[in-house]
DNA sequence: CTTGTAGTTGACCAACTTGGTCAACAATAC
DNA sequence: GTATTGTTGACCAAGTTGGTCAACTACAAG
């Protein structure tokens, strides 16, 4: 059970372009120093948010990542699913034959009711959410150092 | 997000020993024939199982594995701690500094509400209800072909 | 039309995990 | 002492994760 951390630096980076959503595009090195995330790295995670549609990329000078949808439309489950690897909660999800023998394995529903509650809260948090969240966080560590 | 098959081949062992629980102890021969998991593999689950004090093995002739407590004191979530290696859902987790780089990262604490909801669900679930469960989708498979 | 900028793509990488095997060893019942 | 059964360590192939690099492509400005 692990959230790859991908799926993190991903959230990160829709939450820099959504804190950044006045500029027309934002460039990918510049997500790499606030967000601290190697920049090759990150090239390949906005290409895949790109593909998936959750970013909108141009090339060139000028060019840059934006977010190609509202912040509170995006949610954690979309960046989930489109960085996480297509994995599977268990090897036999759509394979039920190869686990399903003689009599049926009791634990399948288990594990799906455990994907699934996971995908609800996922799917319950937007990139909006969190982004209220990171600035309630800042304002807490502000104040703190005062 | 995965459920280490490790994990359902250890829950599916404990459920035979439960099932056998009449008998003094099960060979892991018996358990491999019956649960279909290659035995060298389960030899290695049901050692460590025992090292964390789910079942208890004797050797020799007469000598196989058994529950070493109440199947409804024994939670997934247990077989989940035992087995499925001490990854934790993001690396993070009690490194908070690295990925805590100047204001805090505000999905730190969804990443855990996902690890709570699913701990919830795994330490809610006894081999015991397990148990229960599986002959109620036997019943239904044996009905059903009739 | 060239030049610089910035995203895209493919090849490649080390480290680690997963699922699994095998042979040797230790305990024990008969 | 012999057969049986769990224990332990070494070893393995395949896949995933996190990451790098160089080449390529699109485009804006001059
Ligand atoms: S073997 Fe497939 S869920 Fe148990
Ligand atoms: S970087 Fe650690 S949870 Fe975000």
């Amino acid at each position: 059970m692990h959230i790859p951390i991908k799926v993190d630096y991903g959230v990160r980076a829709l939450l820099d372009l959504a804190e950044h959503a006045q500029e027309p595009a934002v460039r990918s090195a510049d997500i790499s120093l606030r967000q601290h995330i190697p920049q090759s790295f990150l090239d390949r995670l906005l290409l895949t948010l790109a593909k998936d549609g959750l970013v909108r990329s141009v090339r060139g000078p000028l060019g840059g990542h934006a977010l190609a949808r509202d912040p509170a439309q995006v949610t954690l489950g979309m960046v989930m699913r489109s960085l996480g690897g297509n994995e599977t909660i268990v090897g036999c999800l759509e394979a039920p034959e190869s686990c399903n023998h003689l009599a049926g394995c009791g634990q399948r529903e288990i594990w799906s009711e455990v994907e699934d509650a996971v995908q609800r809260i996922l799917d319950g948090t937007s990139i909006a959410d969190l982004l209220v969240r990171t600035k309630a966080a800042r304002a807490l560590v502000v104040s703190a150092a005062n």
